[in-house]
DNA sequence: GAAAATATTGAAAACGATTGCATAATCAGC
DNA sequence: GCTGATTATGCAATCGTTTTCAATATTTTC
């Protein structure tokens, strides 16, 4: 007695197979007195529909394809809740895949859709090479998350990193800030650049250059690295904007390790909200990224493509929120 | 011209598709001319295997589902990667479901093996009522990671949280600590119960009783409230276990914020190594978990499940790392 | 009450791969 | 040159659905 499949539900309720097939997808069509019938026999012996004979039928696999390039990151896992989330109300599954090292994935991502594995791809960060050729040859359903693919057709989801830098620089002119400095994030991604142009263009605004550039990536390590740097410089900035959280934390548990204090003689912004930036001591100035929303909107923008994969899809910018708690004040020589 | 399928190989090397699969399947049982002819016209199409062709007739899946019912964590991420890579060597598929909201998800889980979408789950957290009777009722392959399934005959992978939890006791004993307190973990999870009951029973044998215990859950918040209730406590510990970093670092931090200082005033261990604790101030001791590899061996012991359901495989207990940095010192009263 | 329209169902052909069985081709041994 | 073993291939059935087309049953209309 093996798992049972659509003829054992027609034979029970004295059906054909074709009959039971539609009363389970479109239940309208078939006579109210049968569909009775045949529900009962489907719970009877717990039939559940065979999702490969189903997909070889059907042509599509129902599952969407997450690609992670970047280092998982506690970000990363609350978007993903959010992909999840969404897409399993769509009646999708998530494939999850990582192309961090192995550059001749791009062609078997491609393959994932050609086998009917996943209907769409999901791409966080960058991936322009492997998947260059690919798409341009032939046009498959791709969204992209939190970075822009440069010079390729995909629609992308972000946060409009621009408009927050530039808010975190504003707040940091209205506590009296002028000599302003930046830790990057990683240039070579969409975001590291936005970030860095919407804090210079801000600043530019105000008739100010940026006091400090230090060009790091988007990790802990980073912020003790930038923080030696500060400590040795002979001008520095009273307040200095870091990339994301991590580097903020870095950054701040180096310095308080020399004695500085923050936000006493140095204010820092960091960018993202996780959790523990309402916790730490100081608790952290920074942006609030709609993280979940992200991998809502990613989805559906995602389906859209997958039903008309020629469907004009315009980027989606999502806002963030600038948070302000303790670890900015106004400037000490002011103070 | 739509995708290229088996047929049009055969075809256009002059073969019968029976030969063309085995080419692919067992290249060692065909004619090596024929061989290369095969594998010429599979270049020359570009042609990739239909999965559901392929899933529908091998009655499988090549796919692991990744059952996820913890609030994610940066923790849960790092093991997923684990898992990716592992399944990803041996030619699987991952799929992640996320099962916190939504107690009919059991039945859904097991469909996904009934259906041949999956061929094996792994569950991280705890999840014993959905499950328990489907499992009793059909034998899945299903492995579990972090937590024990109580009752369950399911295979559980995790780190040692007893012999943890003790060395970090010990290491507190020898500081000269003599008051001790602990942070538990959620205790309705195995994990945290055993990092509880090492806590003890290490305690205890050094004749000593638990100077406070504080019954919290895995997140930074259960640190804030820990911290208050520390700071209203007659008899403070001079050191304190928190049972995961995130929470050390809240608790950290809100005692911080009161002017006590760590670890001169309370000395404070966590429970995860998680990036930030290195770069803390003060950097945190704590025990290093061995993230990815809980999702390598936890894909091992699936595989071996799947390819033997009855197999008796022995649950696995990898070994956590006591770091000793900068949150634990000799008690105040002795300096 | 007959013709026409509509509502339900079934038969059978896909979807794309794998494999047991049978056949044909090759080879070794004498 | 013949027999028996071995090696390579092909035929055809099968995995479990869905859907077109045709057939039957049921209404509706005049």
């Amino acid at each position: 007695m093996s798992t049972p499949k659509l003829t054992d539900v027609a034979r029970l309720a004295g059906v054909s197979p074709a009959t039971v097939s539609r009363a389970i997808n479109q239940p309208a069509i078939v006579n109210a007195k049968t569909l009775e019938r045949i529900q009962q026999a489907i719970q009877q012996i717990g039939y559940e529909t065979n999702t490969a004979g189903r997909n070889l039928r059907l042509r599509r696999s129902d599952a969407l394809l997450v690609m992670i390039s970047d280092a998982p990151s506690r970000f990363f896992s609350q978007i993903l809740m959010g992909v999840e989330a969404e897409a399993s109300e769509a009646g999708y599954n998530v494939l999850v895949s990582n192309t961090q090292d192995n550059p001749e994935r791009g062609r078997r991502l491609y393959a994932s859709i050609q086998q009917s594995l996943a209907d769409g791809i999901l791409t966080f960060g960058g991936h322009n090479q492997e998947l260059g050729d690919l798409i341009k040859n032939h046009p498959i359903p791709i969204v992209g998350v939190n970075e822009h693919l440069e010079d390729l057709p995909v629609p992308v989801t972000t946060v409009n990193n621009l408009d927050a830098s530039r808010a975190i620089v504003r707040h940091l002119l209205e506590l009296g800030h002028r000599k302003i400095g930046h830790v990057t994030g990683t240039t070579t991604l969409s975001s590291g650049r936005d970030r860095l142009e919407g804090f210079l263009s801000e600043l530019q605004q105000a008739g100010l250059a940026p006091t400090w550039i230090c060009n790091k990536h988007y990790n802990v390590e980073s912020g003790r690295e930038a923080a030696e740097e500060w400590l040795h410089l002979t001008d520095r900035p009273t307040a200095v904007f870091c990339s994301c959280d991590e580097t903020a934390f870095g950054f701040i548990a180096a310095l308080q390790r020399k004695g500085i204090r923050v936000p006493a003689d140095v204010s820092v912004v960091g960018f993202d909200d996780i959790p523990l930036a309402d916790h730490y001591c100081p608790a952290l100035t920074t942006i609030r990224q709609p993280q979940r929303e992200l991998g809502v909107t990613a989805v559906r923008m995602l389906l859209e493509r997958i039903h008309d994969v020629e469907a004009d899809i315009p980027n989606q910018r999502l806002s963030g929120e600038l948070i302000v708690r303790e670890s900015t004040g106004p400037p000490a020589n002011r103070a």
